[in-house]
DNA sequence: ATATTATGGATATTAAATATCCCTATATCT
DNA sequence: AGATATAGGGATATTTAATATCCATAATAT
């Protein structure tokens, strides 16, 4: 069970948009360029972030991306559930059904609690996630990297914005 | 991500076998047919549960699979890992190495901050599973299920029990 | 007008999950 | 001793999901 590895660049991608000035886009290609990514792959990645509503996009030359909100307002959980579906990791195939015990037709009112522990752990990692926000990475993220390479990326982000 | 199917049926033969009496054996033919399940595949999980020492087993007739250890002592996560692996949800391809603003052979000491904050939701994921043994889950079924298809089923299993 | 971009559909490629089959060694029963 | 039932493990097929590319379309800036 391994998330997929646009849940990657997506973090990363919001990473960067989030340091971008008001009003200012960034393309795909920039940003498959930046993340030595491929550059159509990564654009269903975007377009899920755009249909689920957390980017801002338009068309044509300088055309690209924007957050659609405030760093602080958006979290990691919509991030990765934007690219990787909102659906629970623990799918109930309800076996115990299949006991010839039971009777025939019998119905269970409620889940059982197996599903139910597997579903309150999956809670835990969405609560988790739902806690950090894009502006919590970036403060972690300019604390972090070299104040050299730091200004680089941003010169190097800025050139290319819309 | 979706977890694999194993893992239910893993958990649900366990709670089964958390019942089964001191000594007993129950064979996977018995678990695959109370539960449904292709005996030939839902062998392999069983296989797991029994490198992972979380089962011990015998051959021959009346031959097959009892816990290892008491069920207060053998919790949720065990049991996932033994099937799913132990291997992290949020795999870090390092792609901010490709970054052209870095200087060449430039190696990050650490693991990166979106890399972090993933592993610490699947570490409370991880948490929330190891916090529920099998003990806590026969105590919850057997307050939810109804006596008469509790019965049956413990007298189905004794009766294939070796 | 021309160039550049996001979007979405179609399709190919690769990897993983699911499932079955068969052989071997071991234990139980008669 | 011999027949039978079992776990274990290797090989392999089938199905599904992830990864990746390609192309046509509409919108936008210069
Ligand atoms: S007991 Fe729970 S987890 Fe198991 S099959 Fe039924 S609903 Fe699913
Ligand atoms: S920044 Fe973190 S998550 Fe992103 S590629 Fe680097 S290590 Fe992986």
């Amino acid at each position: 069970m391994i998330l997929k590895s646009q849940v990657e660049w997506a973090l990363h991608c919001c990473a960067i948009l989030a340091g971008l000035p008001e009003g200012r886009y960034l393309s795909t290609k920039a940003l498959a360029e930046l993340h030595g990514l491929p550059k159509e792959y990564l654009s269903k990645a975007l377009q899920s972030l755009s249909q689920a509503g957390l980017v801002h996009s338009t068309l044509g030359p300088s055309g690209g991306y924007r957050l659609a909100r405030p760093p602080a307002e958006l979290n990691f959980l919509e991030i990765v559930e934007a690219v990787e579906g909102k659906s629970r990791t623990f799918v109930c195939d309800n076996i115990r059904a299949n006991n010839p015990c039971r009777p025939k037709g019998y119905c269970d009112s409620s889940p059982c609690a197996v599903a139910r522990i597997m579903w309150e752990a999956d809670e835990a990692w969405r609560q988790k996630l739902r806690s950090v926000t894009l502006a919590d990475l970036g403060e972690i993220l300019s604390r972090e990297t070299p104040p050299a390479i730091w200004k680089d990326t941003f010169d190097w982000v800025l050139k290319r914005a819309g």
